[in-house]
DNA sequence: CGCGAGCTTGACGTTGTTCAACTAGAGTGG
DNA sequence: CCACTCTAGTTGAACAACGTCAAGCTCGCG
């Protein structure tokens, strides 16, 4: 059973301050709301869409997967949060998966559900178009690190996306294994490892065990900016 | 000046075809409609972003500036089309530049007037929310294409979006440079001329100058999926 | 106490960029 | 009309960047 009640959520939460009580109850009547364990996944690249999910509790995050088993981190997504909102509209499958990091609880809510609330709710489907553009924001970075960066930028840029995007903290403490660092950065867990250590020894963040604080943090910006 | 009316576009054109007569008055009273020369920047990354753009005539291509003065192109964009609709909503300032590729027409249109048409139009909304939700999918393929492919996949994937996406035909007839061609894939301009000249010796395109005709489709899809 | 997953380090090989030199064609001015 | 320059394209060779492989380590959990 999930710590915290939808309805609360969807009284309290932002997310869903745009929408009517009768939206909210029809969001409370067409959804499941449910407790995943640490590492399972929430939806499949490539499987019927029929759900859009957001995340109450825990931590999660959004992934490519590449033909050689590579995958590719996009976003790590702490609750309240939208999972994926982009592969719903026009969409019948999702072309990304999903998994949890840590237990989570994640509320699944019909598609038609949420295409009918869009359709008749203006205020909310801009607040959605809002949302939509900073994801593409998000792209463009990670396209841009991916595309012309190396080793070094790219791994600022995932450091510097998880104090500033995720934790909001200099310090990051979000149980995330060195494998995901790889994956978000698009390096090798290698690479990962060996950066870590060395920005570690230069002083520029600190390690313990899976926490990671970022002692200069304007030195990673000119790293990412370097390239 | 420039070949089509704006009103004509606005009356003929399905990207407009939810708009009322008094939305589409207001756009033309608040927008203006230039010829670009070829090669010319359309809007810069970072500028301050007071426009929607779109192309009513020519070919245009976005693009993210590296640092170190790699480009990156994103689309290259047909008329008649929206020019990085994702950096408007909630952005100040492009997160993306534009240019033309031949000699075209744009049209700016205010941000604010389209702002306001979005928040009294639902329909108008639900449409751009498809819109960007379709754009999204395009970024994952690239966001897979540069993060876990290499070389040959990333080519195969440019060579297959210019021939599915913007031609629209196996015969690319673009006037796209080599050096573009690069900036689309994510790779230097000398291996992308070498991929062409090894791709047209094993058959499986043509080339004839800036025009490549692609013989074998399934193969390049292959090359795309082995990565 | 032992097992396994995640972490770490070094050596090596591949991949793709970079550099440099050369060619071809298009536009320009004498 | 012919040098001329400039851009785009082409090719080969050298090098750097990173991933891969292999081996050993550590820590948490059953």
């Amino acid at each position: 059973m999930p710590k915290v009640s939808l309805e609360q959520v969807l009284e309290e939460h932002k997310l869903f301050s745009l929408l009517t009580q009768e939206e909210k109850q029809s969001i409370i009547e067409n959804s499941t709301h449910l407790l995943y364990k640490k590492g399972e996944t929430i939806c499949k690249q490539g499987a019927f869409a029929n759900h859009i999910i957001v995340i109450t509790d825990g931590l999660a995050k959004t992934y490519l997967e590449g033909s050689n088993d590579k995958n590719l981190i996009i976003d790590i997504l702490k609750p309240v949060n939208w999972i994926g909102l982009s592969s719903v509209y026009n969409e019948t499958t999702y072309n990304f998966s999903a998994a949890t990091i840590i237990d989570s609880s994640i509320c699944l809510i019909e598609k038609q559900t949420f295409i009918d609330i869009l359709s008749q709710n203006n205020e909310f489907a801009n607040q959605i178009i809002g949302k939509l553009c900073r994801n593409s924001k998000h792209f463009f970075n990670k396209i841009t690190s991916l595309g012309n960066k190396q080793l070094h930028g790219r791994f600022a840029d995932a450091l510097l996306y998880l104090s500033n995007k995720v934790a909001k903290n200099p310090v990051i403490e979000l149980s995330i294994t060195r494998k995901e660092i790889g994956e978000l950065a698009g390096i090798s867990t290698e690479s990962a490892i060996r950066l870590l250590s060395e920005l570690n020894h230069d002083g520029i963040i600190k390690l313990d065990g899976k926490v990671i604080t970022i002692l200069k943090e304007n030195l990673l910006v000119k790293l990412s900016q370097i390239g």
